[in-house]
Formats: C-alpha cells, structure tokens, sequence
DNA sequence: AATTGGCACTCAGGCAATCAGAGTGCTAAG
DNA sequence: CTTAGCACTCTGATTGCCTGAGTGCCAATT
C-alpha cells in the first residue's frame, strides 16, 4: 500500500467523508460535507479536494452527479492513522460483562454467549472460534468402550477445552488391554501439543511393546481426525438476522451472497487464522479478508487467551461499519472472556 | 378439516391446478388449465368451476384478474387423496445411497450427510435430527477426570450414539472415588432410558453409602444438563442456498424470515419433533408446521431408526413444493438411513 | 340443465415522459 | 488559493398510457 502523503485539508475531508458514509450509508457531496461538519470552507473548495481525492483512488463515485463514497483504501488509512477509537460506556462494558458470566459455565456455551453479545451489541454477525485446539497441550488421554466395538477417545487439553471422538474397532477388545493402552498412551503423549502429537506420532509409536499393538495402529491412524480442528463445532456464528438489517443487504444479490457464506464456514474459519496472526485487535478490510464472493464485508477479530492457547472473537459486517466502535466492543468482548476462560 | 366432496371435475380441475401451480408458482388461469391439461372442457367451464372452488375456499386469486392459487387446505386434500407418489429414478437413488455410505462412520457425520443429500436433491433446506437421546438405553456410563477439577462424563446409549458433558466440580477428587462412583452409577442407572433416568434419578440415590456422595450430589444435580436433548447439537440444516432459489425468495421480506427462523433452531426442533408423533413420511404444511413468521412453508419428513431410538429428518420448503417428489426423497432417505446406522 | 362463446371490465407490469433534487466540473472573479 | 455562479448530469419518484392476462356474467347453443 502507497502510503499516501495527505496535506491536513485532504486529511480532513476525508474523514469526514467517512464518518460520514459511516453514518449514512449513502454517497457524500461537497454541500453536506460543508454543512454538516465545520470544515471552516466553501462546498466549491471542498469539490476540488474531492477530486484530488478521487484521483489518488480513495473515494468514487458510483455514477457522476452523486456524492463520494471512500474505497477500501481509505478505510485502511481510516482505521490506520485517523480514527479515534470510541471508548464503551459503562453501560455497553456491564451488558457485556453480564451476557458473558451469566449462565453456563462450560467454555462451548460461553463461547456461544460471546458471539451472541458481540452480534447484539454491535449489529453484526458475530463470530467466535474456540482457541486453537492444536496448540493445546495434552493432559489426559482416554479410551472410554461404549457400545460394542466402539471407543471413545478423550482428549484434554490445559486450557480445559475437551474433545471425544468416537473410534470403530472392528473386534471387541479386551477391557484390560484398553486400559494398558490408554497408559502408555499417556505416557508418551501427555505434555505435548496436540500438533506436535499430530506430527510425530507415527514415529513415537513404532516400538510398540505394551497395550494393544492393533489398537495403537488405529489410534495413530486416526489421530489427524482426532486432534484436527473441526470447524462446524469450533466455529459459531450468530446474529445473522442483525446483519440483514444494515442497509447493504437490501440488495437480494448481497443477502445471498450472506446465506452462502454462512454455510461455508472452512472459508470464515480461514479468513479468522489469517487474521489471529496478529495479537490484538486486527481490522481486515474489504479484500483482505477473502471472502470469497462477499466482498464489501470487513472483520474486526481479536485473539483471547483460554490458558496457553489462544482463540478468536469478531465481528463481520459490511465494510462501512463504525471501526471505532467496534473495535472497542471486540476489544473489551475478548478482554473478558480472557479474565472468565482463564480464571478457572 | 370439512371433508369436502367434491365431484369428479371439480377433483380434476383442482387437481391440474395445483399441479401446474406448483411447476411455474404463477397464478394459474382457465385458459392455461383448458390448454396445457387435456379437460376436454372449455375455458369458460373451467371458470365456473372454479368459482365454486374459491367459495368452498381451495383456491383464492391474489386480486381481481389474476389466475387462481392453491390455499393450504387444497394442498391437504392434493396430498391426502388427490397425489400420486412419484417414485424415485435410479439414479436418484444412486446418488442418495452413494452420499450417504461414502466418508466417515460417526453417526453424527452420517446425519450431517443425510442433511445434504437431502438439500441436494430436493433443492430444499435439508434437516436432520439426531436420534432422541432420551428414548435411549443407558450401556454405559464413565467419568472421566479432565484437568484439574473438571469431570467429562460419558453416556452412551444402545444405539451408539454417545454424548459427553463437562462437570464442574469444587474441589479435586480422588480419582479412586471417581472411578468408584462410576461404578455405582453404573450398576443402578444401565439398562434404563434417558427418559427414565432423568425422572427418577432423585430417588434413586437417596441411600447413597459407596462411592462420593458429593460427587453423586453434583451428578444428580446436573442430570438433566447432561441427558437433555441439546438443539444445537442434535439438529442439522443444510442447503440455504439451495432454498434460496426458489421463487418465493425473491420476496426479501420471505428471505428475512427464513434467515430469522435458520437461527430459531429450538422453533424447528419443536415442529419436526410434533411431526415424528407419527412414524413414516409425514406432509406439514403451512400452518400446522407452527414455524411462526415463516407460514407459507412445508415440512416433508420421516422418522429414521438407529436400533431403538428414532430420529427425524425431511426437508423444509415453501408450501408450494413438489410433494410427489419429496416424499419420495424422504422416505428412501430415511430407510437407507435406517439401514446404515441399524447395521452396524 | 349444462356448456360455451362473447363481451365488458379489472388489474399488474412495462414503458416513456416529465420533473425535482442532489451533486458535479468548470470558469471567472475576489 | 478560494469562492460564487452556472450549466450540466444523473437518479429516483411520479404520472399516464397501454397491453396482456384473466375474470364474471349473460345469452345462445346443445
């Protein structure tokens, strides 16, 4: 991105505009720019500015005789350098808190909480992901028999976070040698991170000399399925019906293009690693998001901590969205569920 | 519902009408009728018969001067005694057995299978239900120390399908006396359903001298956290693209409804868990369907068995949908369904 | 008595014309 | 460099008109 040099009018101007555009969702002319904001100049001179502006490729026009509307460029310059974050009131703070230590205490349905405050507040759809169950550190494996010729493994990790797996074996093993197994299992395992296990296991399991030979082969065979990420459980989304309120998505084409995101969640789950690179609060706007079809929307995400291993929280909406609120939202949202996650 | 006798043109016409309404979702006129659908009648006589139709309330006009359009009770009667069931092509079949039985065993990925398949090819939402977990048989049930004072506890039921929960308890506890209560829970709680367990589990610990009674306590306490039906989990949609197409989507009032009612999850497990009252394909239209804002909409499901418990899955669709056809769809679905997961 | 052709009537949807409003770019003057 | 003024452009709302589809009813026909 050229960062562009901006002389204090332009500066000006533009965030105006913005703020504006924010505001309204509609395109901007020079006369309400005049009016409405103390820009201390005529419409005329603010029509020039526009035009610099528009040359320099951060606001358009959506036919001529219409007002400017900013591109995604400027939102990145907005967000970057010009916006003043917009602090929550009390209120907004203690709803959030509320919403997020009422209730269950089980880190799925606070995670469901989470997305369900932070689309409720903010009018978007809110996302939460669980934290990374591959950076997690095994403490305890389990290999429960239910059924017939079924195990359920269990895996734990530091930061609380459960998962069990159901497992087919073909005969019926031996109760006892299920749990020789599940000992030795521990043995090797636990301390380590699941990618780790993820990685190394076929190598750490070739001297097999103690459990189930058969059933160690299956286990390490299966272990991608096992400590691989699922989307469709770690990933919640809600609040689809707010969304739908914002003006963009009077366009069906637009609402469409929602529906179909919504159901492809590997994408949304991608677009959250990409952004939970950084710490922090990350803005990605417009096409940096890559979301596919339905460009036009941005993502305000952040990262919690859930003891050692971290997980995402944001919000997705139209690329006009109010950066400075939100990200105070997602900011406070994630803050709190660090406190509630790794208090216990 | 008045059963109403209609003579033979009456059962004709109203029977031509609804089906060509359902082909184009257009208002359907008399000279469309006298056209397309050997009558043997005139236009003229199409119109007078169906007035008397319009009075007896089968069909209404949208205003003056538009064809006519099937009501809800006229789809009743279509599918009670005017249809006739379109069987499935092999293809079709192919495609529906092959879907299902590729990938994954876990009953829960079958469900989410079916889920699709069903959208696929009905091009409607697809839904599914795990089996109801209360009509399960309890074969086992263990709990298994995660972490520091969190106890996963597992259930598995006849059918093979097994939920875990996470339990919160206060203090560390010796994994001897954990494995002990197991134990106790075990030998009085096997061999009982969910349902059964739930309602009389209060009781049945009262003379608790083995294993931890505060454990069991807690236990007893959150029995029915942990035996509930969980509508998240248990329920499946898939396919809002594929809905999406269809003419009465159009309408972006409609689509806001459904996207509402695609996260009013427990409003859908109501009305499918209403409709499996009755084993085999069962036709819900419109209002009986109890889908709130979203009348206008069908349900097409069946009941499937997985051992001793059943479950539900159909599809979802604007009330003017191709019941011949989905009816079909459904019930082979289910009964490949049932197949698989009886099977094993 | 049922069926049919004819006819007047209604309504939605498409099309063109018109108009007001918002906004622009340019030019010339301050 | 800024601004007022002006001609120009484009959208969106409004209006009127017309066509096509469809009805309801009546009188003629079988």
């Amino acid at each position: 991105m050229p960062n562009i040099d901006l002389s204090p009018r332009e500066l000006q101007i533009l965030s105006a505009l913005i703020d504006c555009y924010i505001k309204n969702a509609e395109p901007v002319g020079s006369r309400r720019l005049a009016t409405k904001y103390k820009l201390g100049v005529s419409p005329a001179t603010i029509r020039n500015t526009l035009q610099d502006l528009e040359e320099m490729g951060l606001v358009y026009q959506p036919h001529t005789s219409a007002g400017r509307i900013p591109t995604e460029v400027s939102y990145r310059i907005y967000v970057d350098n010009m916006m003043q974050i917009r602090p929550l009131t009390k209120k907004e703070k203690a709803q959030i808190a509320r919403e997020l230590t009422s209730g269950n205490k089980a880190i799925d349905q606070i995670l469901e909480q989470s997305c369900r405050v932070l689309s409720e507040v903010s009018m978007q759809l809110g996302v939460s992901m669980a934290p990374r169950f591959t950076e997690g550190i095994l403490t305890h494996l389990d290999l429960v028999p239910v059924g017939e010729n079924r195990l359920l493994v269990v895996a734990a990790v530091k930061s609380g976070l459960v998962r069990s797996v159901v497992m087919e074996v073909d005969s019926v093993v031996n109760p006892k040698l299920i749990q020789e197994t599940a000992v030795i299992l521990n043995e090797r395992l636990s301390g380590l991170t699941l990618g780790q296990i993820m990685e190394t296991i076929h190598d750490r399991f070739r001297d097999v000399s103690y459990g189930d030979p058969k059933l160690i082969k299956l286990f390490t065979e299966s272990a991608e399925n096992i400590f691989m990420p699922q989307d469709d459980k770690d990933l919640h989304l809600m609040g689809t019906p707010n969304i739908t309120s914002q003006p963009e998505f009077r366009d069906p084409q637009k609402l469409q293009e929602l529906i179909s995101l919504i159901e492809e969640r590997q994408k949304i789950v991608s677009s959250l690693n990409a952004a939970a690179i950084n710490e922090g609060v990350v803005v990605t706007i417009g096409k940096e998001a890559n979301l596919g079809m339905l460009d036009g929307c941005s993502m305000v995400t952040s990262t919690y901590k859930a003891g050692k291993t971290t997980g995402t929280i944001g919000v997705i909406g139209p690329t006009r969205m109010e950066y400075s609120k939100l990200m105070s939202i997602v900011d406070y949202t994630s803050k709190v569920l660090s406190r509630i996650l790794s208090k216990e």
